[in-house]
DNA sequence: TGATATGTTATCTT
DNA sequence: CAAGATAACATATC
């Protein structure tokens, strides 16, 4: 659930909150989400915060890179000097980064699907993002580049492939059928059988569906908060978690791929 | 109580 | 061998 629109606003966020300053100690009280190396990086400075896709990195100082992935519930809260996490969220607590000012980062996971890795040198955190496919608003996602991943797939459904994170990086359930009902294509339909102008079409859904998203700082159903409170994307949604389409059609759902999909088989062809 | 939600990966099939 | 398809994981919520 989360996916490019609210990792992108997390590492806004967290750009504004914890770039600069130095880790006074690390607490890792789940160690099957969070590697236990991680109190090792006591004392560096997170020099900077980046993204691939839906992954998170704190980029620390001696080349050090934490990478955060939020899984289905993974969130941060941000706690001020003297402030501690309440009781009822270090239930969830995976992992906690306190700094020499006094401030708390604590990062938490309902459904325990996140993780949280510690890579010690540029060279494994490099080979670890190679796995993830072109994220897809970084610049170099040209319509030319989607042509031709797309060409590599051409046997499976176009939803399928949007949400593959070794071919694109950043789209998920959501925003793969918001992007597919704003280019009015069917998410059942095989690649071959996509047009020029469709595949065109649906780049443009895309990008502008993440790009608006990521200005509304995501989408909030369920667990998802973003640090400093909720998105707002939840309400520009056509498809998702709606009963009809913008034009008032019913639509239908259906499992592809086994997770569930909304659409209109009046709008999408 | 069982159905539902889903990002990622392991595993099986083609 | 790789693409494709599917199951499994985890757990709160209804």
């Amino acid at each position: 659930m989360p996916e490019l629109p609210e990792a992108e606003t997390i590492v806004q966020q967290l750009r504004r909150k914890v770039v600069g300053k130095a880790i006074a100690s690390v607490v890792v009280r789940d160690r099957k989400i969070a590697d236990a190396r991680l109190p090792g990086i006591k004392s560096a400075k997170i020099s900077g915060v980046s993204r691939k896709g839906k992954a998170i990195i704190l980029e620390l100082e001696k080349e050090r890179f934490v990478l955060i992935r939020l899984g289905m519930t993974g969130h941060f809260h941000y706690y001020l000097k003297g402030a501690a996490s309440p009781a009822e969220e270090q239930k969830y607590e995976v992992v906690a980064f306190s700094f020499h000012d006094g401030s708390l980062l604590s990062y938490n996971d309902i459904r325990r699907f996140g993780r949280v890795q510690l890579f010690l040198s540029k060279e494994t955190v490099r080979k670890a993002l190679a796995k993830l496919g072109i994220d897809v608003l970084s610049s170099a996602f040209t319509l030319a580049v989607f042509r031709k991943l797309l060409e590599k797939r051409n046997k499976t459904t176009i939803k399928m492939a949007l949400m593959d994170q070794a071919l694109l990086s950043g789209i998920g359930n959501i925003y793969a059928q918001e992007a597919l009902y704003r280019a009015r294509i069917d998410p059942r339909r095989k690649i071959s059988t996509l047009s020029a102008a469709e595949v065109k079409k649906l780049y443009a859904a895309i990008i502008g569906v993440l790009r608006l998203a990521v200005k509304k700082h995501g989408t909030t159903v369920e667990n998802y908060v973003h640090i400093e409170g909720s998105g707002g994307f939840q309400h520009y949604l056509q498809v998702y978690q709606r009963e009809k389409c913008p034009k008032g059609h019913p639509l239908k759902k259906e499992y592809i791929g086994g997770r569930g999909t909304s659409y209109c088989t009046t709008c999408q062809r």
